[in-house]
RNA sequence: UCCCUGGUAGCUCAGCUGGUUAGAGCACCUGACUGUUAAUCAGGGGGUCGUUGGUUCAAGUCCAACCCGGGGAGCCA
């Protein structure tokens, strides 16, 4: 029998002599279900570099770290269900293979039958894609909002969970090309409600991650602490992880207008001294040092930031008016709204949709959508419109803050990203 | 995609300004010892130095291209 064999013992369990453990069993019979090449086995019995596991992703549930990071998933997952079904949403299945590339969330993977070395050509040399199996071009689901305002506008309120899919070439540490998304929607509810749905679901999740996976969290917590008792002072965190999730728990986010962000950053020190990367100007989009600034240091906690320019935005999110929320004289705003946590920047983006046909209409022309393709989507408008609104929060984005690791790709079982599908 | 950084034994890494047979710790194998739990002691095996090409009498070390990892940025969830 060697190192990592599973075996079955049979023996008594009595009081150890040993320290740090109170009990261990003294064995009369072992059985060997399955010997183990130790030589050959890539886990060992020490501390690996992340790196390392992820190249062995296959067999990194083995290791402390990682079963605690998918059991915490686990419980985050459950918790969605039973948080929206608390609150009397339906779980609704959007398609994942989507024949409109107009969802407007980014690069699409294609979905095709046809042969790559061949496939049949129109006469002016395009491909024909009406010979391919579903007759048109097709693609993976970007979003399911599409569909879940569909949902919404039938049965009130609706939530749906599952794969999404990005084609764009993005290598960073919170990003993936196939990630689980979380996107409720519901009729009757504006911005203020959108909210009030997003921060009541993230606390949920916690205080749910809290109660069931304290072990896990203990020990997710030292090897946070060991990890940043190697970075020097300055970048260390002032809270542990357990302590982050409280206070997260038990503060209000900050709820503040982008035109209210604007005036902060252009107040704040390093906007002063000049060490901000990107400008800061009304109309700009907020970059990563900017959230940052916001969430990190001026409020400490986590930040709404409501009524965003129109033109940085996508074509359903609402057009304010003067009173509405968010409105500013400074230019055209939507009723948008963008949940970020410190560590992480945006973990939920959100709006209230443009339930007016005409409204939507003329925006979709401006922003050049192609109303042609999403006829199914305007009928929603067309026939018994109602205010309704909705967001999208990136599960492993959630995992990430709940967990305190650094890297997206360590809180999903297989990441798939640029360059990398492996297992 | 852009910027920075790295790729040397199964793992973590050292290898100064190019110079003979490339090192350490851990892991592994053998033996000894042991109420051990990061055991200990002795011995042993293990590397085409990311790939390809170039410079040179000589390349792990210098140059170029490419591949892959990590960090940051953009796109966003």
């Amino acid at each position: 029998m060697r190192d990592r064999a599973s075996v079955r013992c049979t023996g008594t369990i009595v009081e150890s002599q040993g320290s740090g453990q109170r009990v261990e069993m003294q064995v009369s019979e072992v059985e060997v279900l399955g010997d183990s090449d130790a030589n050959a086995y890539p886990i060992q019995p020490k501390k690996h570099s992340l790196e390392f596991l992820r190249e062995n992703a296959h067999l990194r549930f083995r290791t402390n770290t990682y079963s605690a990071i998918f059991r915490i998933r686990h419980q985050v997952s459950f918790g969605i269900h039973e948080y929206f079904d608390a609150n009397g949403y339906n779980y609704f299945h959007s398609p994942i293979i989507t024949a409109s590339d107009a969802e407007g969330a980014g690069e699409m993977f294609r979905v095709s039958t046809l042969d790559p070395k061949g496939p049949p050509l129109n006469d002016d040399g395009t491909v024909n894609w009406k010979e391919d199996f579903f007759g048109a071009e097709s693609r993976l689901t970007v979003s399911g909002q599409l569909q879940a305002e569909l949902a919404a506008t039938a049965l009130g309120k609706a939530y749906t969970f599952g794969p999404t899919f990005r084609a764009e070439n993005s290598n960073t540490t919170r990003h993936l090309a196939e990630f689980w998304m979380i996107e409720p929607e519901a009729a009757f509810m504006d911005l203020h409600g959108d909210m009030d749905l997003a921060e009541g679901l993230c606390k949920h999740l916690i205080a749910r991650v809290l109660k069931n996976s304290m072990d896990d969290l203990q020990f997710l917590d030292a090897r946070l602490k060991e990890e940043e008792a190697q970075k020097p002072q300055a970048q260390r965190s002032d809270m542990g992880l357990i302590d982050r999730l409280k206070f997260v728990l038990e503060n209000p986010f900050e709820r503040i207008t982008y035109t209210d962000a604007i005036d902060i950053l252009l107040r704040s020190k390093p906007h002063q001294k000049k060490q901000f990367q990107f400008p800061v100007e009304w109309g700009v989009d907020l970059q990563s040092e900017h959230e940052r600034h916001l969430v990190e240091k001026h409020f400490k906690k986590p930040v709404i930031v409501t009524g965003y320019p129109a033109q940085i935005k996508a074509f359903y999110m609402r057009t304010n008016a003067p009173g509405d929320f968010g409105y500013s004289e400074k230019g055209k705003t939507v009723a948008a709204m963008d949940v970020l946590f410190p560590g992480i920047g945006e973990i939920i983006g959100g709006s209230q949709r443009e339930e007016r046909l005409d409204v939507l209409e003329a925006r979709m022309k401006e922003m050049h959508v192609p109303a042609e393709e999403l006829w199914w989507y305007l009928d929603t408008r067309r026939f018994g419109t109602v205010p309704h609104a909705g967001f999208g929060l990136g599960l492993e984005r959630f995992v990430l803050f709940v967990t305190g690791m650094g890297n997206i790709r360590d809180v999903i079982p297989f990441p798939r990203t640029p360059k990398s599908a492996e297992f």
